[in-house]
Parts: structure tokens; C-alpha cells; sequence
DNA sequence: CAAGATGTAATTTTT
DNA sequence: TTACATCTTG
């Protein structure tokens, strides 16, 4: 214990002591928080004599759980039983453990994304086109973020005419299924904590000490579960960075940092301020991007690192000498330590056919979640059905995969007919057998045939390990041949990834409860697809999935505005901000190197389009980057972003933005007195003012 | 019912 | 451009 405690600054040492009062550690870049977070814990444990089983550790991914599990557990062994999990899994474990209280379907499954459209689709009968229902499947989310109801304040969600009712029939039908979404494992646990006091209380006996990491992404509705978990006897400490919060759009609510001192009476804040991964450099080219934010508390990164190199900047006439660019850069051979980042997926496809073409080694980093894949849902949809034979997505899915005769038509008749009683209406099993007498042909004996499968399965699911039902699954119902058949040219890898899920679940036992474990981890933790996992390999990766990581080079491409801050994004101060926390991100991922680079022009939508510098590398103070390769048009060239002017009128400005409209230069300008205003440059009469010759 | 043909719209995405 | 959704035909 004391020698881990010498590794620490007195920054660290400070948040691992603490005690008592609700404690904010505000965390930067790099300065070893997880160190803090894990010594922590073993503090508790060793020095406070904290029950391992008292102490909840929240986590937003299952990766940093994970990580934080193994590193508690190298550090005290006895710690095995300090409950550390994702804020989901944590939510499902409380409604499942309270199940029994609650009168809540025990062994409820979870829907993902992709199984709220079906449910969607469903309720509104076909009526909307898939955009429109991912549309409201994103405010149904949202609002449970928030623990907006369908009842409740739904305008704060969206103002369509429909989205109250819409949101009403998919609470009931997602009632009727007995199963839950992402967004209820946050919301119910609430509900329940607040309506039974005796599951608080007891939830709150339990709990002496609660960590919650990566704060700063935490929602409305992840901070009322915490409210419900506090009641000022137990300890409460959350760490995070505000200036690393980029998940707005999913319902992050940054204000539950920036104001948890006022949230939570008489807590402290320490900040961790020493860097240790990043030069000083790249340090202080983070820190001139962040500070042009509102929303922050504020902290000032350092190190003892020394200056390193500089940053360099190149202009590129093309995506394609982007590419060439990178290219040069791994030119050493360090593949491995490099990483390229972009704000979008679509842009990583330049990088793979040009690294693809000149050989290359590279990965791309999560966009395709192996869970998520069709044949793989299939198989699960199968194995769900057996655990709940009232989901309506698992049935609908797996009845006519493979193909057995069951199209729309059929499957109409299937579920046009009601049974006797309420079981049975909602048992769609029960429900295909009474429509067997409205079938025949091709649709009754596909029925029947898939009717026998499920019976046979359901005989065997109790004497078999997961993995052998899911063998059983794949080759009995013709997936595996179905999918292999299918398999030619580029795609042979469905029938594979069958086999890799039955792998998957290798490590599971026999029965039901090992089956709805499995389950439970497939939807929890959706291990993200690597297909080159070789460690020398430069890394694609989007700005977004660099958080926690870090690289011995990072490249940031695609610095343009409209691409890198997005076009969306610009419209408003506080999109703006996350855009810039998001370049931060990127930026503090360097360890030793940053390279930035910008596109002149970018085709997109088979159209070349010409591209304006990001406004954010005009944030930079010009010295610390070195400019690689120039090659700006003439008349941007004498307005870019960042550059100081005169008007006679206004005083001395800044440009913000430049943009080309009917092939007129226009500029943003923001001068000294606060002012803001939109030029055509060339009659503006703004006269450039050179600070740096 | 399911494979080919045509049209159309393009963020980021832990769980 | 291209992925994917919807329409059309075998």
C-alpha cells in the first residue's frame, strides 16, 4: 500500500485520502485517473475498513470497468467483491435483484437500437419510413435520459405533433414484451427507488462509498439515480473532465459536472493537473483550443515532460494526399504507435484504400459491433424467444430466418388470432399454434416446422450449456446452411461469425440462468469487431472513440470547417463547444507527436467541393505550429481564420469563419469590443493586421 | 415470397 | 460515390 502510495503527486494523494464530505476530483487529460480511482478503492478497503461488497464503482463503458476490475484486484486481492459495473448493467442489477418487490418480470432481455425501430415500426403500423422512426427512437431515448415519461414534459423533447402518442404505444408495447431498453435500466431503477422506500433504504445501507468515472458524459436520469443512491451518510466521489465532454447528442448533460458543487452540499473539488503522457507542445495547443469555451471550470495542464516537437499543420490539395500525407508519416514504420483521426466514419475509407494500396498495416476501431450483426442477431433472436416467448421483435425476427414460407401475409395470420386468455395473447408461441388452423400451403407448414424447432429446443434448453443450444440453434434451423450458402465473394463471413458466437458463449454454463446471463452480456457488452488485430497496424479511428486511449503520434485530419466542426454543430455556441472538446480530445490523445491537416478540396457525393480551413486551427497560436505545405487560394489566403484585421468603423477583430457565397469571399468577424459582424471581404474594407511577422 | 432494379440521402454513438 | 431503402419482377 505505501509504495503505491509514493507514485503518486500530491494532487493524487489528496483525492485518494479524502473522506467524507462528497468529493468532485476534476481529472485532465492524462493525469492518471484511473491510478487514483483504483488506489481509491484499495484505500477504503485497507484504511477506512470499507466493505469490498459496500463499495459501487460506476463506469460508462464496459471496457473501463473491466480495466478498473483488474487493476483493484492486482491491487488487493480480497477486492473481489466491490461492485464495479457499467451505469446499465449496474441498472439491471437492481431491477432484477428487486424484482421480486416490485412485481417486475425478473428475467427481462434488452433491446437495442436496432430493436426499438422494429418495436416502432410495429406500433405505427408501417406508416413511417425508417428515417422517421430513427428519429423518434432518438427522442424516445432522450427523453428517458432526462426520465421524461409519456406523460410528462415531452415538448422539452421534441415538439411533434405525434411524439407523445408514438412514445405512449412504445412504453405499452415494450410493457407487453416484458422486456426493457437502455434508456429504462437508467429510468426504472429511479421509479423504483423512489417509489419503494424500503429498496432505497436498503440500496442505500448497502452502497457505503460510490465512484462514478467519466462523470462528465453522465445524463439527467443517471444523475437522478445517483441522487437516489445518496443520502448523505455515505460517501460520494465522482471524477471526470469537462473539457472532455462529447456526448451531448446522446443526452450528456454537462452541466451535472459543472455543477455538482452546487448539487451536492459541502463538497470539494481536487484538481489532477499534471499530465504525464503529453509533451508540453501538444499540452499548451490543447489548452489554447479549450480555453475559448464558456462552459468549463478550468484547470491548466502541465508537465515535466519537456517541449518536445512541434505541431505541424499541413494544407493538402485533396482527401487523396491526405492519405499520401499519413502514409509519410508511418514512413518509419511505426505503425503501431500512430493513430489517424476524423470527425466521421465515411473519411476512413481514403485512408484504408490508400494503406490498402501501398501496403500499409492498419486497423479501423469500432464501427461495426459484432452483436449487431444480422446473423448474429438471428441466432440470439432464437434463444431469446426461448427465455421470453412474448418479445414480438425476437419472434418476427426468427420465424422466417431462414426462410420457411412465413412472409408478411402469413405471419398476419398468425397474429390476427386472439387467444382465450391474456397468457396466451401475449405467449406468441401459444398464438402461433392456435393460427395454425388460418393457415395452409407453404405458410402452414413453414409454421409448423418452426413451431417443432422451438418445442424441440425448449425440451433441451434445460440439460444444455448455452453454447450447445446455440449450436443446436444455428444447425437445426438452418441458419448456418442458410447463411453459408449465401456466403460468396466478399462476404464469407456470416456463417463464421455463427460459429464465433457459439464460441462466444463457450464460457457459459447449462440452464436457464447461464442462458439469460449470456443474454444479458450481449446486449451489455457488445465487444467491438477488430478484423485486424495485429498490434502494428496505424489505428482509423473517429475523434469520438480516442477517448481513454492514447497513441505515440496522432494525426487529426479533415480539419476543414463543416467536416471538423461539423456543419450541424456550428449553428449554435454550445454544439460549437463540444466540437472543441472534441478537438481537445484529439489533441491530448499525443503522446510525443501532433500532426493536423486540412483539405483544400474534398470530394464528396462524387462532387469535388471546396473546403474552408476549421475555424479551430485558427485558435492556434501561430508559433507553436509549423506549417508543412502550403497551398491556399489567393483571396482566402489574405482573410484565414484567426487572423487579426482593422475596420475603421469597428475597431480591431478577429476572423471567425470564411465561407464562399456566389463566389464572393465572405467573412465572420468578431472584434474587440464584442461585436460580431459578417463581411463580403473584398468591400468590407477590413485591412489585415500582421501580429506576427 | 425473394432476388434483382431503381431511387435517394448522406454526424458523432459508451449502453 | 455508395449504401441502403423501396419498388418490380420472376
Amino acid at each position: 500500500m505505501s509504495d503505491l502510495f509514493d507514485k503518486l503527486n500530491e494532487a493524487q494523494r489528496k483525492a485518494v485520502l479524502h473522506f467524507g464530505s462528497p468529493l468532485l476530483i476534476l481529472a485532465g487529460a492524462g493525469s492518471g485517473k484511473t491510478r487514483v480511482i483504483t488506489t481509491k478503492i484499495a484505500y477504503l478497503i485497507e484504511k477506512h475498513g470499507i466493505y469490498p461488497e459496500s463499495i459501487l464503482a460506476v463506469t460508462f463503458t464496459n471496457k473501463a470497468a473491466g480495466e478498473m476490475k483488474e487493476r483493484v484486484h492486482s491491487m488487493i486481492p480480497e477486492s473481489g467483491d466491490v461492485m464495479i459495473k457499467t451505469f446499465h448493467s449496474f441498472g439491471s442489477w437492481l431491477l432484477r435483484n428487486n424484482a421480486h418487490l416490485t412485481g417486475m418480470n425478473r428475467n427481462f432481455l434488452i433491446y437495442d437500437d436496432d430493436d426499438m425501430l422494429k418495436i416502432l415500426s410495429d406500433v405505427t403500423e408501417g406508416a413511417l419510413k425508417k428515417e422517421e422512426l430513427k428519429k423518434f427512437a432518438h427522442w424516445i431515448s432522450r427523453a428517458k435520459d432526462s426520465c421524461i415519461k409519456p406523460d410528462g414534459n415531452t415538448l422539452e423533447i421534441s415538439v411533434h405533433s405525434k411524439f407523445k402518442d408514438i412514445y405512449a404505444k412504445y412504453q405499452e408495447s415494450l410493457r407487453l414484451s416484458g422486456n426493457v431498453d437502455f434508456g429504462d435500466l437508467i429510468m426504472l431503477p429511479v421509479d423504483m427507488l423512489k417509489n419503494y422506500p424500503e429498496i432505497r433504504i436498503r440500496t442505500r445501507q448497502r452502497f457505503r462509498v460510490i465512484l462514478v468515472d467519466e462523470y462528465q458524459d453522465s445524463n439527467r436520469a443517471q444523475f437522478e439515480l445517483l441522487k437516489q443512491l445518496y443520502d448523505g451518510s455515505n460517501y460520494i466521489c465522482v471524477v471526470g473532465d469537462e473539457d472532455q465532454s462529447i456526448y451531448r447528442f446522446r443526452g450528456a448533460e454537462i452541466d451535472n459536472i459543472l455543477n455538482f458543487p452546487g448539487y451536492f452540499k459541502g463538497s470539494d473539488t481536487i484538481r489532477l493537473e499534471q499530465n504525464y503522457r503529453s509533451t508540453e507542445t501538444i499540452l499548451r495547443v490543447a489548452s489554447s483550443v479549450v480555453v475559448n469555451n464558456q462552459s468549463r471550470l478550468g484547470k491548466k495542464l502541465w508537465t515535466s515532460s519537456g517541449e518536445g516537437s512541434p505541431v505541424e499543420l499541413a494544407y493538402l490539395t485533396d482527401q487523396d494526399r491526405e492519405a499520401e500525407f499519413c502514409a509519410g508519416v508511418v514512413a518509419d514504420r511505426d505503425y503501431g504507435g500512430t493513430a489517424v483521426l476524423y470527425r466521421m466514419n465515411f473519411q476512413s475509407r481514403t485512408f484504408e484504400e490508400y494503406f490498402m494500396n501501398h501496403n500499409i498495416p492498419y486497423r479501423i476501431v469500432g464501427t461495426k459491433r459484432f452483436y449487431e450483426r444480422e446473423e448474429v442477431k438471428d441466432a440470439v433472436a432464437y434463444l431469446s424467444l426461448l427465455v421470453n416467448p412474448g418479445d414480438k421483435v425476437a419472434f418476427t425476427r426468427a420465424v422466417n430466418k431462414p426462410p420457411r414460407g412465413i412472409g408478411k401475409k402469413t405471419l398476419g395470420r398468425i397474429l390476427i388470432s386472439t387467444g382465450a386468455d391474456v397468457s396466451e395473447r401475449q405467449d406468441l408461441l401459444k398464438k402461433t399454434e392456435k393460427g395454425l388452423k388460418n393457415l395452409s400451403g407453404k405458410g402452414l407448414r413453414g409454421a409448423k416446422d418452426f413451431l417443432g424447432m422451438i418445442n424441440y429446443l425448449k425440451k433441451r434448453m434445460d440439460a444444455l450449456s448455452t453454447a450447445e443450444i446455440l449450436q443446436d440453434v444455428i444447425t437445426r434451423t438452418g441458419l448456418y446452411d442458410y447463411y453459408r450458402e449465401k456466403d460468396t465473394g466478399l462476404n464469407i463471413a456470416k456463417a463464421e461469425n455463427l460459429k464465433e458466437l457459439v464460441n462466444a458463449a463457450s464460457g457459459y454454463g447449462t440452464g436457464t440462468g447461464e442462458l439469460l446471463r449470456f443474454l444479458e452480456n450481449v446486449s451489455l457488452d457488445p465487444d467491438k469487431e477488430n478484423p485486424y488485430r495485429e498490434s502494428g497496424a496505424v489505428t482509423l479511428i473517429t475523434l469520438h472513440n480516442t477517448k481513454g486511449l492514447e497513441f505515440e503520434r496522432v494525426i487529426i485530419t479533415g480539419l476543414e470547417q463543416d467536416i471538423f466542426p461539423h456543419y450541424s454543430s456550428t449553428q449554435s455556441e454550445e454544439e460549437l463547444e463540444e466540437e472543441r472538446r472534441l478537438f481537445y480530445v484529439g489533441i491530448t490523445r499525443a503522446k510525443r507527436k501532433l500532426y493536423l491537416t486540412s483539405c483544400r478540396t474534398r470530394r464528396r457525393y462524387g462532387k469535388t467541393e471546396y473546403q474552408m480551413p476549421s475555424q479551430f486551427i485558427g485558435e492556434i497560436p501561430p508559433e507553436l505550429i509549423k506549417i508543412r505545405n502550403e497551398s491556399i487560394p489567393e483571396e482566402e489566403s489574405d482573410y484565414p481564420v484567426g487572423t487579426s484585421v482593422y475596420h475603421y468603423d469597428y475597431g480591431t477583430g478577429i476572423i471567425l469563419r470564411n465561407w464562399y457565397n456566389n463566389g464572393k469571399l465572405h467573412v465572420l468577424v468578431k472584434f474587440q469590443t464584442g461585436m460580431v459582424g459578417k463581411f463580403i471581404a473584398r468591400y468590407s474594407g477590413l485591412e489585415r493586421v500582421d501580429s506576427y511577422d
